[in-house]
RNA sequence: GGCGAGAUAGCUCAGCUGGUUAGAGCGCAUGAUUCAUAAUCAUGAGGUCCCCAGUUCAAUCCUGGGUCUCGCUACCA
């Protein structure tokens, strides 16, 4: 039973305003966002398309104080940088906003009071820890104490380790807090929890029942969650920066990010039109979640268990994720800044906004993460965009002005071979059309491709510059076609390749055709007078690439550099404080992994006072066989603590490098175990 | 460790509900061609479909086990 859609509505992920846009984040969402909404507008269909920065949330605070500034001064800026390097891109968003505005206040605000007021909310009015010291609420994770159930006095605030029971804070007997070590004071706090429990059902049967065609990884991961079953989230936090929860009592306390962000994509429909309801309210609107993998749970569990509460909003129809996209074969990353930034490419690379656009989406991380390299831009560009596409473009119009003078003939009796290739054209819409649909970019780009390659291939086996000399009436029907093909190709191409669309159209002097034109073997009739031709694409040097590797490389090279400078000194202790150290020479005897955990190590060590157990989280470093009868430097005096099963009594003193590579601490030469080192 | 996704030609990927000579694009080789940005067109070489068992008349596809990669998550005094 297929759904029958009056309009879309189509949302790609609010980029986290904190840092520019990458090619990872055009790959895995912009670049297919941009596509399905081009296409669904040369259909005539009603789309629209929001997006919008998310500027809230602790890391931009973080981010503020470092710089010193505030956090409406970090988010102006990474807004404009994202926008405008959007916009350049050709990315042809309805609206771009951003989750600062007066707008959007209002609407993330009035939704959470609606869902309150309807009482969707669990409301813990519970007692919270406080650290005085750090000025700040500490979350559960932060706190340890006493376990109310078993009495190991190693439980977390959230959880106990050893029974397994999961806690509250406020459970734990002798709390302390993890950040300062103080004792945490009580403060009353209030904090509100959407119920995801409670929304179990109705997700099961929506998405588990009703939406098998999505992707496996979505899919998969959705159901991962509902399996576990869900707990309800907390959606406010004591924090400064963000959107004041509406409520008596609530002062200082704001949204949590991940509730005020999804609001985005309305309070931006809002900011687009006063016609935003039939977007967010009507059945026969087809909603579309354009995100990468990391945001599968916010879309497909929680915010619609947020849409489901508040009641009179459709769910979305299809949330198609991409995975990642690696880049040189290391994964990408903006605080070590490995990434290729739209902004510098957009600079670096005048005029070559499609090849960007056309390179990412051929080689989309669309089922499974992918690797960006410039060899492979370059190969794509020169081997497929100038050889393929270009390519067969210029020889159409160049052979059009040679012959005719740049009016289109028109085409004499068609021969079968005739008849087959613009037969193919509309067989090739179709496959462009169900894989757009299906959300298959890459094979929908490919399909856009076989229509240049269709072109190529008709001119190759019909010789037009050989027949000339023997039938010209002919060539006319010949270069008619070719002409017909290179029109058409402005249609198909235009989703993923705006630029060279528009190019194609201006050379050919004529107006944007409806998508309902592609497959007409006649689109462009005969008399009408051409454009003059200009290369589509042009080849891109190996040097230009190799400047762009060498780039990387320098990044690279400048962030060991930064990682190598020290940290700064820490605040003075005293000898006293020093002396209470004890810390041993000591050997270590036997190595284990601690099952059950990827970095755990548990080892058994001489300390020249006993032997004991200490467990380390070193287990990605080194192999328990290289370890053993290794000397080294251990923290005896230490407080011990349960891990994992495990009292671990000391800590074995490492040194990390700016790679973050661990290394032991040796004495130079062996010395008896128990030596004192001071 | 738990959960999810992936592993198919040199590279990037398709292969829907088990039966195909296992496919495409790029790269490579050979030939054709010269209108075109030395572009194009044809042909071809290239695969224990990650490994091991099982179900079946038949397994790339289903089941169980294993290995490796990625993500989420826990752990890293």
């Amino acid at each position: 039973m297929k759904k029958e859609f009056k309009r879309y509505l189509v949302t790609s992920a609010l980029p986290y305003a904190n840092g520019p846009v990458h090619i990872g984040h055009l790959a895995g969402v912009y670049v297919p966002s941009d596509i399905y909404v081009r296409y669904l507008r040369q259909r005539g269909a009603d789309v629209i398309s929001v997006c919008g920065s998310d500027e809230h949330g602790v890391p931009i605070t973080i981010k503020a104080r470092k710089e010193g500034v505030t956090p409406q001064d970090i988010v102006d800026k990474y807004h404009n940088i994202i926008k405008s390097s959007f916009e350049r891109l050709g990315m042809s968003f309805d609206i771009y906003s951003r989750t600062s505005s007066a707008t959007h206040a209002k609407t993330a605000s009035d939704f959470f009071r609606t869902l309150y007021d309807k009482g969707e909310f669990t409301e813990a009015t519970s007692q919270q820890y406080y650290d005085e010291e750090a000025q700040t609420f500490l979350a559960d994770r932060y706190i340890t104490g006493t376990c109310p159930k078993c009495g190991n006095d190693r439980a977390y605030g959230d959880q106990c380790e050893k029974c397994g029971s999961t806690l509250n804070a406020t459970d734990l007997i002798d709390p302390k807090s993890a950040v300062s070590g103080s004792k945490p004071v009580m403060r009353e706090t209030k904090h509100w929890y959407l119920p995801l429990d409670k929304h179990e059902q109705m997700l099961r049967e929506w998405i588990l029942e009703g939406h098998k065609e999505w992707k496996s990884n979505v899919y998969g991961q959705c159901k991962s969650w509902l399996d576990g079953g869900l707990q309800p989230r907390a959606v406010s936090r004591d924090l400064d920066w963000g959107i004041p929860v509406p409520v008596e009592g609530a002062e200082g306390k704001v949204l949590y990010v991940w509730f005020d962000a999804p609001i985005g994509y309305i309070s931006a429909t809002k900011d687009l039109t006063p016609d935003w309801e039939k977007y967010w309210k009507s059945e026969d609107t087809k909603m579309v979640h354009f995100i990468g993998k990391d945001n599968i749970v916010f879309h497909c569990i929680v915010f619609p268990s947020m849409l489901k509460a508040h009641g009179g909003y459709i769910l979305p129809e299809n949330v198609p994720a991409n995975e990642f996209l690696n880049l040189e074969g290391d994964k990408i990353s903006t605080s070590r800044n490995w990434a290729v930034w739209l902004h510098e490419y957009l600079d670096e690379f005048p005029g070559k906004e499609d090849v960007l656009r056309y390179v990412l989406c051929a080689n989309a991380p669309e089922t499974k993460d992918n690797d960006f390299t410039w060899k492979d831009f370059q190969a794509r560009n020169n081997n497929e965009l100038v050889a393929i596409l270009g390519n067969f473009v210029n020889r159409a119009l160049v052979l059009t002005q040679k012959y005719y003078e740049g009016v289109v003939p028109a085409a004499g009796e068609l021969t079968d071979y005739d008849r087959e290739t613009l037969a193919e054209m509309p067989k090739i819409r179709k496959a462009l059309e169900e894989n757009i649909e299906g959300y298959r970019f890459r094979e929908a780009l490919k399909e856009a491709m076989n229509l240049a390659r269709l072109g190529n291939k008709y001119l190759a086996d019909t010789e037009p510059w050989k027949v000339v000399k023997t039938d010209p009436e002919r060539v006319k029907t010949i270069l008619n076609i070719a002409l017909q093909i290179t029109a058409e190709l402005s249609i198909a191409i235009e989703p993923f390749m705006p630029f060279s669309a528009a190019k194609i159209i201006k050379m050919l002097n004529i107006e944007k055709l409806d998508w309902e034109r592609l497959g007409d073997a006649e689109v462009l009739p005969a008399g009408h007078v051409i454009g003059k031709a200009e290369l589509l694409f042009e080849k891109i040097e190996d040097s230009v690439v190799e400047a762009q590797v060498a780039k990387l490389q320098a990044t690279k090279a400048a962030n060991e550099a930064e990682a190598k400078e020290a940290e700064p000194q820490k605040a003075e202790c005293s000898f006293d404080d020093f002396q209470k150290m004890d810390i041993r020479v000591s050997t270590i005897v036997a190595a284990e992994k601690v099952a059950k955990t990827k970095k755990l190590l548990k080892l058994t060590v001489d300390t020249g006072i006993d032997t004991r157990e200490i467990v380390s989280g070193i287990a990605e470093h080194f192999t328990p066989e290289e370890l053993v009868g290794r000397q080294v430097l251990v923290l005896v005096n230490l407080a011990p603590r349960e891990l994992k099963g495990t009292l671990s009594r000391g800590m074995v003193l490492m040194a990390e490098d700016a790679d973050g590579k661990l290394v032991l601490l040796s004495p130079e030469k062996a010395v008896k175990s128990g030596s004192i080192v001071g």
